[in-house]
DNA sequence: TTGAAAGCGCTAACAA
DNA sequence: TTGTTAGCGCTTTCAA
């Protein structure tokens, strides 16, 4: 064996006196191998206590064996759940995934999708947060699948799974609408964001229909924590003329809104797009925009995995639908 | 180039005009390199779209840049944020992270971690399912470090991050004896959990330092989920004596035990090991055991990073301190 | 400052 | 069935 470090294939053939191959075959599993050798090989293998290097395999087989998973905000336990699934799915195919966070920075993203492209990963999985990805175009062209997750990317073709935002948005704020409310606020984030702007666009489409529009009064943008959302809540409530109903457009919103409304016993009704630890907790009933985290991160995976089999047939958009549920109540 | 595929750093070198040395040193921004000839590297690299196979690059010089991580189940969103934190220390470090979960299931975790062995990973954080960890004594003694995450590994050398389980426990339930309840249930989950079992050593301790012990027809075991513990609650609410105060030994058990709590408006205090989300926002007041989640996987991957740095000189414990808070109380 | 050659640990293609 | 020879794409000598 070399004089330190872990020994390779040439130490264990050495070690059961075959050649180097014979070794590569036996701890492979290829078969047509003498059985006598098979055993001769294993038994050096246990002796010297080897491993194969899946690296130096890689590297001359040319296969990729994990997926890359670039998420907007780790710390945002949705992209965490993403994360699992994605996980979950891969290793049943034997693949690894790697994980990091471009802290909704477009530089960082595009830092760590190239990176991770250096380190040869099979695919990439990405909450786009650049505005452009055609610095992914020639990857993509080489043969490195990409698929978009939660919001599209643009400038390379590229699968993508997106949730059902505007019509989440639309069935939430369309049942506070028939239920007779009409000074509805609005508390979101900022526009510039795709999934506010769709659920957005799903509000204005729920007041249409209703032959209203929102009340500009009632909408506060730019929330990014669930501190400003409840601030912004307390604003509207201490107003002349407070919203009977309120539609927060993420759970950030949705959490700062409880913050400033049952403390009060405001007499508001509740809509949110997205669930909760513990919604069903409350100790009052609050509509949710629900949907399978999960299944995001399965779809991503699986589409992924899909395109490395066979590559680019056009790119297709999955659209994972959301349903409107009651929780709370409770106490 | 070459017929198909990406292009090498022979690629390059032909398209510039200089040998493959020369792009390596521009490549890797090494000194002592005439600034025309950088220039014609760096026009062929742009030309050609040539991105560095990291791969190749580290299995020439030794050197190890991923962190592998593997939880005992990542759909539990405690290992997800440690799974963060580790990524986070890991990205300052311009190291990756590959993330597995065992599923709780010893066999798996032995697969997952030799696997990521053969990855050359450059350390390993391990949740362990495993009873025994000597499968990785080679490893480690060919100098990939390992670090034990919430649970204490065995059979090797290696650092562990663990929480103050029992302090934390101890602090919870003797604060409920001071207030003077004496019927104190005390709702956990399997006591072969590492966990677990410390936590019951920490009511133990509570209850010797007022001079009491558990009464055994309160304390139910083997709990997994909330459902189970919710159940279990209302049989000891429904009981001739019924409890005045719960211990809850994880944020499950707590969790089940509001849920039969808080509908039936039963009085009973309650402590639970574990925060939550928006228990902030519960109707009643409740007393939890909190700690710093990210801590766990920021000192576990610096101990890794550090470890890497300079090897064994013997394994150390850190215990992650928790501290009692008051949540909930709102409208 | 630049380059030629060797080789990291393995698999692929071919030969025996 | 087994072994020999290349060579994956890069870094590391060492010489020029």
């Amino acid at each position: 064996m070399r004089k330190s470090g872990r020994p390779t294939m040439i130490d264990v053939a050495a070690e059961a006196g075959v050649s180097l191959k014979t070794v590569s075959r036996v701890v492979n599993g290829e078969p047509h191998v003498d059985p006598a050798l098979t055993e001769r090989v294993n038994a050096a293998v246990t002796r010297l206590g080897y491993h194969r290097n899946a690296l130096a395999a890689n590297l001359r087989s040319g296969s990729r064996d994990t997926i890359g998973f670039i998420a907007a905000d780790l710390s945002n336990t949705f992209y965490m759940a993403v994360a699992a699934a994605v996980s979950s799915i891969a290793a049943r195919q034997r693949m690894h995934v790697v994980m990091a966070s471009s802290e909704e920075d477009a530089d960082i993203e595009r830092a760590l999708a190239l990176d991770m492209c250096q380190r040869q990963v099979g695919g990439l999985i990405v909450v786009p947060t650049a505005a452009d990805h055609s610095y992914l175009a020639r990857e993509v062209e080489l043969g490195t699948p990409v698929v978009f997750l939660d919001r599209p990317g643009s400038g390379i073709p590229a699968d993508a799974i997106l949730l059902d935002n505007r019509g989440g948005a639309r069935a939430a704020v369309a049942e506070l609408l028939a239920e007779g409310h009409r000074r509805i606020a609005v508390l979101q984030d900022s526009l510039g964001i795709y999934t506010m702007a769709e659920r957005w666009e799903g509000v204005h489409d729920a007041f249409a229909a209703a032959g209203h529009t929102p009340d500009p009064a009632l909408v506060v943008e730019n929330l990014h924590t669930p501190t400003a959302a409840r601030d912004a809540m307390e604003r509207l409530l201490a107003a002349d003329d407070p919203p009977t109903a309120v539609f927060c457009a993420n759970n950030r919103a949705t959490i700062g809104a409880l913050e400033s409304i049952l403390p009060r016993g405001a007499d508001v009704a509740i809509a949110g797009f997205d669930d909760f630890e513990l919604s069903r907790l409350l100790p009052r009933r609050i509509r949710i925009v629900d949907y399978d985290i999960a299944d995001l991160g399965t779809r991503a995976a699986q589409t992924l995995l899909s395109r490395g089999a066979e590559p680019a047939t056009g790119s297709h958009t999955q659209l994972v639908p959301t349903r409107l549920v009651d929780r709370g109540g409770v106490g």
